[in-house]
DNA sequence: TAGCAAGGTACAAACGATTGCGCAAGGGCA
DNA sequence: TGCCCTTGCGCAATCGTTTGTACCTTGCTA
């Protein structure tokens, strides 16, 4: 611990402790002489506020806490840039929990950072019980919650994007690419983005005049395996989809190795869409059709929102921001024939597509 | 904030405040009848102990701040989540800063988490200055550095992999490979990542009996577009290198989409090997050799050594925790003939390695 | 019965900053 | 000269815990 503090300084100038604490903070009436020799000899004395006890004594700590299922997931780990960026400019801190996908994890983070006295929370919460959200409508801090939407949360201050409009958006475009037989590997339908983007899907095929055929219609749980698995069981039925619609990148990913694994072509044989796959690299084949979500904004706005409020904003209702997605369209998702135009003009050889467009929904 | 504190149920009970602290923390002698007052009192009045009112009376604000310079690259997710969960289990909470690359944003977040009293910091600067580490040194708390270790830090605690045994044992692996032209595509050399990684590969191909091309070997900043950039001006060259080493995974994505752009194959007219070009998809193609460093394991580790130092283990010597990285072979760095090899063995179409292999190194 | 140990609790002082209030000095005005 | 207002600064309380010390009970032993 830094041995210096405001006592000291003040002592060594002959001064009270209020009159440093207010030279270097610039309220109260100080003397403009007083006020260089203090900024001197806080200078050489390499003093530093204790925010802690600052924070006691305002009773505000400046600190908000995220808590995300998993931050390597780059969608999360960008969230939490957006967060920070939105922090450092409002003078806060950021406190980062991983629950690991854990509702133990969840709530234990959630209690350390209260005791923390964060000044606000921003929520990726994995559990969707009505109850959950309960104990965050008592606390007397900004929660906002992004991502899973829990159930009840009209009220509450949430950022997001239109899960099930964006599901339903990128199902009418596989129709549209001409594939009929779409299937989805759908997420936990406890969870908000699972369940909106489930029924978005079925809302769109029924809207095509298409209807859904059950057994193509899975729910896993977000996790790789979960999709090269339920991707195995969906490639061994007698008639298959030629097209699917996965509800998230990992699952996406563990589809498509699944595929491959089979022997398959996509989108030859199967055509791919997924939400948030993002390629950072520029490298990953086949460039997934995906609908992506701005991440970072995500973090950002819900930041803003939660600074917003400690200033005084305290509407009654919860400001609901909803972003908007883009949709690349990538090469897992081009119609046979579309391939074989690419084919044909590239004489023969199969030839990528590489361009990545992003296109607003 | 909550309002109900220690003095609350103390009223509430007809105790003083030091008895119900006393009975929550279970020093000092309670009454075994006392304490379940006590505690059936604080379970219905849902109590939240203020940890900031007890990070300032005990001096310990079990906080550990880390600071990277981009938390979206999965290198430094993943350590942040590996020095999560060791927080946790030592009941530490993380304060994680973004740089964003800036050796500005680096010492404002520094000053922060030295503000809100930090009991240790992990830190992956992005600063070469030697004058940079003075003033850790005079820190009166544990600084773990990580990734990047800036000079005369000798004496300073350390989490790393050996990074000019690791480049020199790709840069060998290629060699055996069958390839002697090899360039390469350096970090900063202001970096210790960049340096070392440097000359490993000149050493490396020194010993094989190979002088290095100096037109071949190029330095960028760690960046994709760098990468690429640098990439270009290589293929631009009369005599091109056969085989690249290049320093890290953002530049080997800038630099393998130049190659593409250009119409080149991988690894048929150039092989390319990198630093933490993990796939958590399995999707990237192709899939580049690369050296990979444990980054959970370092979060880890640096998080653990702070914790030691903290619950008095003082050594005076900084301890240095070298990790083995392991080598995934990848296919981006098969000789020509490997290739062949598999075309012929596969009936004449170009099939993909799709096996990986992590071995240690 | 006196004395003593030990068990149970309260008092009050920290931790280091912020801030309402009060006091003194000085200047301006009547 | 007397009064008031402004300016500059110090006093002390406060934020919510923890903990050293002191005190008052008991009950037990000699």
């Amino acid at each position: 611990m830094n041995a210096v503090k405001l006592e000291d300084i003040a002592k060594k100038l002959g001064l009270s402790t209020s009159t440093v604490s207010r030279a270097l903070s610039g309220n109260g009436r100080v003397g403009e002489k007083t006020r260089h020799r203090v900024l001197e000899a806080v200078r050489e004395s390499d003093y530093t506020v204790n925010a802690v006890a600052r924070s006691l004594r305002l009773r505000d700590a400046k600190n908000i806490g995220i808590v995300v299922p998993d931050i390597t997931n780059s969608f999360f780990s960008s969230v939490i840039k957006g967060a920070q960026d939105a922090c450092r400019q409002h003078g806060y801190t950021l406190m980062v929990c991983n629950s690991d996908e854990s509702e133990e994890f969840e709530e234990e983070s959630l209690r350390t950072l209260l005791e923390k006295q964060v000044s606000g929370l921003i929520l990726a919460t994995v559990s969707a019980r009505p109850e959950g959200v309960v104990p965050y409508r008592r606390l007397s801090i900004p929660v906002v919650f992004i991502d899973n939407i829990p159930e009840g949360a009209e009220a509450l201050d949430v950022v997001s994007i239109d899960n099930h409009r964006a599901a339903s958006r990128i199902t009418k475009e596989m129709v549209a690419r001409g594939y009929r037989d779409v299937g989805m590997i759908a997420g936990p339908k406890s969870q908000s983005t699972g369940l909106l983007r489930y029924t978005g899907f079925l809302e769109a095929l029924r809207a095509e005049g298409i209807s859904p055929r059950e057994e193509w219609v899975l729910a896993g749980d977000f996790k790789m395996e979960s999709g090269r698995a339920l991707m195995r069981k969906l490639l061994k039925l007698p008639e298959r989809p030629r097209a699917m619609v996965i509800s998230n990148n990992y699952m996406a990913y563990g589809a498509i190795n699944a595929i491959r694994d089979a022997g398959l072509d996509i989108p030859g044989d199967i055509a791919i869409a997924s939400f948030d796959a993002m390629d950072s690299t520029g490298l990953i084949t086949p460039l997934i059709a995906s609908i992506n979500q701005p991440a970072e904004e995500i973090g950002l706005r819900a930041a803003e929102i939660i600074v917003a409020r400690l200033s005084g904003d305290s509407r009654e209702s919860g400001t609901e921001v909803i972003l908007e997605p883009t949709l690349s369209p990538g090469d897992s998702a081009c119609y046979n024939s579309v391939v074989e135009h690419v084919v044909r003009a590239s004489g023969g050889q199969p030839a990528a597509i590489y361009a990545v467009v992003f296109m607003p929904i």
